[in-house]
DNA sequence: TGCACTATGAGGTCACAC
DNA sequence: GTGTGACCTCATAGTGCA
């Protein structure tokens, strides 16, 4: 969009905008009621029970597979010939039709809001949600039903073809394209089923067709040829499905002022204490996910929208401690009843570093450090700064102390001597944000990694006011799932609050943050299990299903997904949610929707 | 090859003045 | 409402050295 429209104008753009991209991802909706006909297939519900129905040809079976009614389908061939694409878009569209008798097109369909609650179709909005709710999931069932009606399909499409070009074949000719195809199979993994190849996909091309990062013409393309009031109505339903509020929301989510959430324990600003969790956010498990507050715009409303719409909580750590951290949480823990780490963690510079109070000159006003990020500023800088404060004898003009303070600021730069400033040292990172000392420290970490640990990590004292619910529910231990662990923010926020870790399974990239969290759970003498992995797409359903079998499910799953694509201090890739890392987000619902789905059907 | 060090703004929010 | 400037940001790539 634009930047330089104004609002009014931009919402009307958007409308546009967004009915183009519903008529360019029918072919996700078509995937979707797919997988949701599938399933009731082979559930044996109904006529679509009929879909092994002897004598019927191969072109008739794959669609009863599908769950269409034999006259529907008939009427498509009638209407189309034998073309898959055009056969399976009338379906679609009759589909719509047959379940939303009422519903008159609109005059201008590409202004009618997709998500209004006076919208007329609302009631077969809410039958059509309850429906796709319950498919949404990914059982075992959808899955074996979606591969059912690929084997199906590309039995006659060919039997020559290995498993990968068979998936990519099938899901081609469902309308996804190739190339994306082929890297929602990298980044899924070869075991991972129609169902999550399918969601990876509709992930990025949701996000990618809203990212306000990439060039319109970079963005997903419509498929004019098959559009149609219905569809796009349907594709709206089906994005609503998933994710109830904000597709098509004007406002985009801000950050609060003060940014304290739902709470702290420190300021006496009553805050916001009450909310509404959708009913299919509610755990088992508890998720928790965190990333920066301050990424670029819309990030947080995607990230909102593909974890229930759950409103983020925002928290600037700097009501926890002496330094700045601000973030995003969205969770669905409850709000009520917290409670902060003790002792109080040391909430000024002064007094967590009690020994710059001496050299603190008064014309630094700060009493709180900014982020503490993966880097630190130079020797050379902070020579520059000596030479420049040295040059005067009482106070330095104004332009020389703006000079100090913005470096200091930037850098988070501290008074060591007269006229002398340091960076922070690898164990005052440590401290600040709440982990023991040394505890990055040895093992082979070098220096530098440990200020790149340390600077990713979770702020422990904030990250355990927010978990601190869970102690009195889980007073036999809990089991967690932890992904993104990094140096283990989560597991020594749950110590440090005395929740007894029954079972962890920890993924993480680094060796040398797992090795930090593998030394930690020995130091402090866990008695239960660790169980750490190197790469989140060795988390496919099979290995979840096992996981989960062993140990009885997942009380908690936690993390914070990369950063280094939404953070403001990266000048070369700050690309969004569809960022080389940071898109790995979309592995944290991938991995969510899994674990609640084998658990609910185990229970 | 690994480590330490260094230089490198853009993008967004907010307060404030007009 | 709009323009302006201050402020802040879980980083990255290149270089030199052991």
């Amino acid at each position: 969009m634009d930047k330089h429209l104004s609002e009014e104008d931009s919402d009307n753009i958007d409308w546009d905008t967004e009915d183009e991209l519903e008529i360019q991802d029918t072919t996700f909706s078509s995937c979707r009621d797919l997988r949701t006909n599938g399933q009731y297939a082979i559930s044996g519900d109904g006529e679509a029970s009929s879909s092994s129905v002897p004598g019927q040809s191969t072109f008739i079976q794959k669609f009863l597979v599908m769950g269409f009614s034999e006259e529907s389908i008939a009427k498509a061939i009638e209407q189309n010939g034998e073309n898959s694409d055009l056969v399976l878009d009338a379906l679609l569209t009759l589909k719509a039709i047959e379940d939303s008798p009422e519903e008159q097109p609109s005059a201008s369909p590409h202004l009618e809001p997709c998500i209004n609650s006076d919208d007329s179709s609302s009631e077969y909005n809410e039958n059509f949600l309850d429906d796709v709710y319950e498919e949404d999931s990914w059982s075992s069932d959808s899955d074996y039903c979606t591969n059912s009606a690929k084997q199906c399909y590309v039995k006659e499409e060919s039997s020559s073809l290995s498993e990968k070009e068979q998936t990519i074949l099938f899901l081609a000719n469902m309308g996804y394209p190739v190339e994306e195809v082929s890297i929602a199979m990298e980044r899924c993994g070869p075991e991972a089923s129609l169902a999550e190849l399918t969601d990876f996909i509709c992930a990025a091309q949701m996000a990618r067709a809203e990212d306000p990062y990439l060039p319109e013409d970079v963005k997903p393309k419509l498929n004019h040829g098959s559009g149609g009031y219905k569809k796009r109505k349907m594709f709206n339903q089906l994005c609503k499905s998933k994710k109830p509020r904000a597709i098509f929301d004007e406002e985009t989510i801000r950050l609060p002022k003060p940014m304290i959430g739902f709470g702290v324990p420190t300021e006496s600003v009553p805050a916001i204490v009450r909310r509404t969790i959708p009913e299919q956010a509610f755990g088992p498990p508890f998720f928790y996910y965190e990333n920066v507050a301050l990424a670029p715009k819309g990030v947080w409303d995607t990230i909102s929208r593909f974890l229930y719409d759950i409103e983020p909580e925002f928290v600037d750590s700097k009501y926890f401690c002496a330094t700045a951290r601000k973030r995003g949480y969205i969770h669905n823990l409850p709000v009520e009843n917290r409670f902060p780490l003790l002792p109080l963690p040391p909430r000024t510079i002064n007094e967590a570093l009690p020994l710059t109070k001496k050299w603190w000159p008064s014309w630094d006003p700060r009493t709180k450090l900014n982020c503490l990020q993966t880097a630190i500023g130079s020797a050379r800088l902070t020579d520059r700064i000596r030479k420049a404060v040295e040059a005067f004898d009482g106070e330095p003009p104004m332009r020389v102390q703006k000079f100090v303070l913005d470096q200091c600021r930037k850098w988070n730069l501290v008074w060591v001597g007269r006229n002398k400033v340091a960076p922070l040292e690898p164990d005052e990172f440590e401290m600040l944000l709440g982990f023991p000392k040394n505890h990055t420290r040895g093992g082979g970490i070098s220096r530098t990694d440990r200020y790149k640990s340390l600077g990713n990590s979770f702020q422990v004292d904030t990250v355990a006011y927010h978990l601190s619910v869970l102690k009195d529910m889980f007073p036999n231990g809990m089991n967690v799932l932890s992904l993104f662990s990094g140096i283990g923010g989560a597991e020594v926020a749950l110590y440090r609050l005395g929740i007894q870790l029954n079972n962890v399974v920890s993924v993480e990239k680094s060796e040398v943050n797992r090795n930090i969290v593998r030394s930690w759970w020995e130091q402090t003498n866990q008695r239960g299990n660790l169980i750490d992995f190197d790469d989140v797409q060795q988390l496919n359903g099979d290995r979840l299903e096992q996981l989960i079998d062993s140990f009885g499910g997942f009380d908690l799953l936690i993390g914070g997904s990369p950063c280094n694509n939404l953070a403001g201090s990266n000048r070369v890739s700050r690309d969004g949610l569809e960022g080389k890392e940071s898109s790995l987000f979309y592995d944290y619902v991938r991995i969510l929707d899994l674990v609640k789905s084998i658990m609910s059907r185990q229970r």
